[in-house]
DNA sequence: ACGGCCGCCATTTTT
DNA sequence: TGGCGGCCGT
């Protein structure tokens, strides 16, 4: 350890952030030799212990900025970190290796591509186009595509990629029962196209860089000299390969690594993504001698929100065990309200008008979060939040780059900047339409296969050579001329002008333009400008597709205040919310079934760990509701409460009944606060029933009604559920019953 | 080649 | 209930 620490250094960056720190974080930040495991309970800082270890070997001169690996999971994370490390710094640092596992393998791979058979400016594959690529090899063998589905296939090969195990190592233990046993096979042929097209994809770029450092000792040699310091992030999600990637750079000589995982094994999430919880587990004997530091003392949530997670995660088997104490001053907080709702929309109403009254007691709306197990879950929500004009921000759903109009256009872009991607040629050959189906193109790929020729220069010569006659060659004829058009201008005036002149030519923007039947058509051209403006970030075609492919997040407008957030619970890892919601604990859905069927016990304490993850997201407030009759697409479905409820610790919990229908007033009394003993005891499912009608006088057509948000209005129509209403200001809008009142 | 219609099917998804 | 993929008719 450093005496820098104790030197007269007036003001010191360092003296100031490790001045804030408790006794486990400065441990945490200050012991860097030799291997440490710094297990990290939810809310108890973790992200500035990580950062300000950074900043304090920087400060300390203990190494260069390349000379530390940051990984982390996320874009997301990378950037944060990368941030606050600057500004406690108080400059932006450069040259560091930080980033998520498969961007850092890139920047590794694009030095030395050539060993695994590829060039330098190998594309890197979207989802999308590695289920095309797979559908094609397998209609090739002539396998039945819908008793095989190519994205089982595709799902199993990451699942094989994931453990490091190439085609060749695959033995009957790792197989799998599709397409009579040619599983192993088509891996094979898939990998071979790849490389043939100079591609790979996302679970590549980790196989490869751990093929090429345990085929070529002196690359890895090189690696493991330079990283004198390694940080993980998120440590109990690491999957198999990326475990014996970090080995493999960090286990080396006879000196312990520096290397520091940060990690809560009760936050782990993700084993059905193959993350493998026990190397958190089995750190120690990994790394002989390692320290162990465990932050405990959480500084987001009151007592009372820690005590019922506390209580839920101790029905878990395997943990390392931590326990997590306030760290907060001050009152235990209020108790962890349980709702039981007689239906799934009377519990998304309920939440709703919750939500109107946090707000109107001081609340943003960026405050509050409804967190759920599963997407499909969220458009009950949406539409009474809609209905009750709450703003709302779905966070999730459709990535930027997802979008069918993002895809196309950097399609345009690859198949401009690399002549020998066929996927991105192929995808916008006919987009817009330039009359070439299924046939022209498959013949097309045969020509080019014959030839050993990529698709744009098979269709550049059969165009010459007159092969192709009619329309399509006239149209074809014009396409291609716009890519000659726009490969000079990309030599002459760079490759924004150039995008966006292809884009133009071609007619790409002209198809969206006169696409007048959709709503989305705005939408998409918006998306597209914004995909032309952030080509200008990067100084050229090929920086920029690397970054397409990588960070997917372009859209991360996260931090809304004035939006309610409606997400997954695994989306909500890593964030945190005065209050939180948390629908839909039920016996099937939470626990979900299908999770328990896969995957048993395990698959159990996993989704207990969901619901540790979701009560630890919330400050001050967590609601839980459950219904006893849920609407799952077009049917009803009788519900009992999920067992995570009777797990939660009595003392912290208080539970309500919302009273019978009761509609004409809402607000404060709108439950019927009852005691715990009293409630607990009819919890038990009600047997199949016609769904209850609401019993509440409709108001009447013509009644002036005030709404908080709209304002006044004058009811237009009405039934038993909902009103269309002309407001004054904010026009007309159809809405829930139970949000106005009625003035006349 | 393409548009319309029918029928199937719906977890979680950092990269 | 709604979105998507495949089949069929033009």
């Amino acid at each position: 350890m450093s005496d820098d620490l104790f030197s007269p250094r007036p003001l010191s960056p360092t003296r100031d952030h490790l001045a804030g720190l408790n006794e486990e974080q400065h441990l945490a930040v200050t012991t860097t030799e030799g291997p440490l495991l710094i297990l990290a309970g939810a809310g108890t800082g973790k992200t500035r212990v990580l950062t300000t270890r950074f900043a304090h070997i920087l400060l300390h001169h203990l190494a260069w900025p390349e000379q530390i690996l940051a990984v982390t999971f996320t874009n997301k994370a990378a950037r944060e970190m990368r941030e606050r490390v600057s500004h406690l710094l108080g400059k932006p640092v450069e040259g560091l290796w930080l980033g998520t596992f498969h961007s850092l393998c890139a920047r590794m791979l694009r030095q030395h591509a050539p060993r695994v058979g590829l060039e330098r400016n190998f594309t890197i594959l979207d989802a999308d186009d590695q289920i095309r690529l797979l559908k094609q090899i397998m209609a090739a063998n002539s396998i039945d595509l819908k008793r095989w589905p190519p994205a089982q296939l595709m799902h199993h090969i990451q699942l094989w990629k994931d453990r490091a195990l190439l085609p060749e190592q695959i033995t009957s233990a790792h197989d799998i029962d599709f397409a009579n046993g040619k599983a192993r096979s088509l891996y094979e042929t898939y990998q071979t196209r790849l490389k043939e097209l100079n591609a790979c994809d996302f679970g590549d770029l980790m196989l490869h860089m751990v093929t090429i450092f345990r085929t070529h000792p002196e690359v890895l040699k090189q690696y493991q000299r330079r990283f004198r310091y390694i940080l993980v992030d998120e440590y109990q999600d690491t999957n198999t390969i990326q475990y014996l990637w970090l080995r493999l750079l960090a286990k080396h000589g006879d000196q312990p690594a520096n290397i520091a995982c940060v990690g809560d094994d009760d936050q782990s999430i993700y084993s059905w993504r193959g993350a493998d919880v026990t190397n958190i587990l089995r750190f120690e004997q990994d790394f002989p001698g390692a320290t162990i530091v465990r932050l405990e003392k959480n500084y987001r949530s009151t007592p009372r929100i820690l005590g019922a997670a506390s209580g839920v995660i101790a029905h878990n088997e395997s943990r390392l065990g931590k326990t997590l104490h306030s760290g907060l001053d001050g009152k235990t907080g209020e108790h962890i309200d349980v709702i039981n709702a007689p239906d799934s929309d009377e519990e998304a109403r309920i939440v709703a008008v919750k939500i109107r009254e946090l707000h109107d007691t001081g609340h943003n709306f960026g405050d509050m979060a409804i967190l759920m197990r599963a997407g499909f879950l969220t458009r009950a929500f949406e539409e009474t939040l809609m209905r009750s004009g709450i703003p709302y921000q779905v966070v999730g759903g459709l990535r930027f780059y997802e979008r069918a109009e993002i895809r196309d256009g950097t399609a345009y872009m690859r198949a401009l900047a690399h002549p020998s991607d066929d996927l991105a040629f192929e995808r916008i050959i006919n987009v817009p339409k330039r009359g070439v189906g299924q046939v022209a193109l498959t013949r097309l790929r045969e020509h080019a296969r014959e030839r050993g020729l990529s698709l744009q220069r098979t269709l550049e010569e059969r165009l010459t050579h007159k092969e192709i006659k009619g329309k399509a060659a006239t149209t074809l004829s014009d396409f291609m001329a716009c890519f000659s058009r726009a490969r000079k201008t990309l030599a002459k005036e760079g490759h924004v002008v150039a995008t966006q002149q292809l884009l133009e030519e071609t007619g790409y923007l002209d198809m969206w333009r006169q696409d007048q039947r959709t709503v989305e058509a705005a939408g998409r051209l918006d998306n597209l400008g914004e995909l032309l403006r952030a080509i200008g970030d990067f100084p050229d075609l090929e920086a920029f597709l690397e970054h397409i492919a990588l960070v997917m997040d372009a859209d991360s407008v996260q931090n809304d205040t004035q939006r309610v957030s409606l997400m997954t619970l695994h989306a909500a890892k890593g964030l945190e919310f005065r209050t939180v919601f948390l629908p839909g604990w039920e016996e099937g859905i939470f626990p979900s079934q299908r999770s328990m069927d896969e995957g048993g016990l395990a698959s159990l304490e996993e989704e207990r760990r969901l619901a540790y993850v979701g009560l630890t997201r919330a400050r001050e407030r967590a609601i839980i509701s459950h219904a006893d009759s849920r609407r799952i697409y077009a049917n009803w479905q009788d519900s009992i409460p999920s067992r995570f409820i009777d797990e939660l610790p009595d003392e912290h919990v208080s539970l309500h009944r919302p009273k019978q229908r009761e509609r004409s007033s809402f607000g404060r009394n709108f439950w019927q606060r009852s005691d715990t003993q009293e409630a607990s005891l009819p919890r038990s499912p009600s047997l199949s029933r016609p769904r209850p009608k609401a019993s509440r006088a409709p108001i009447a057509i013509g009644a002036t009604v005030k709404h908080k948000r709209f304002g006044i209005g004058v009811v237009l129509n009405s039934d038993s559920e909902h009103l269309t209403i002309n407001f004054e200001d904010a026009g007309q809008k159809t809405l829930m019953a139970g949000f106005v009142e009625v003035l006349s």
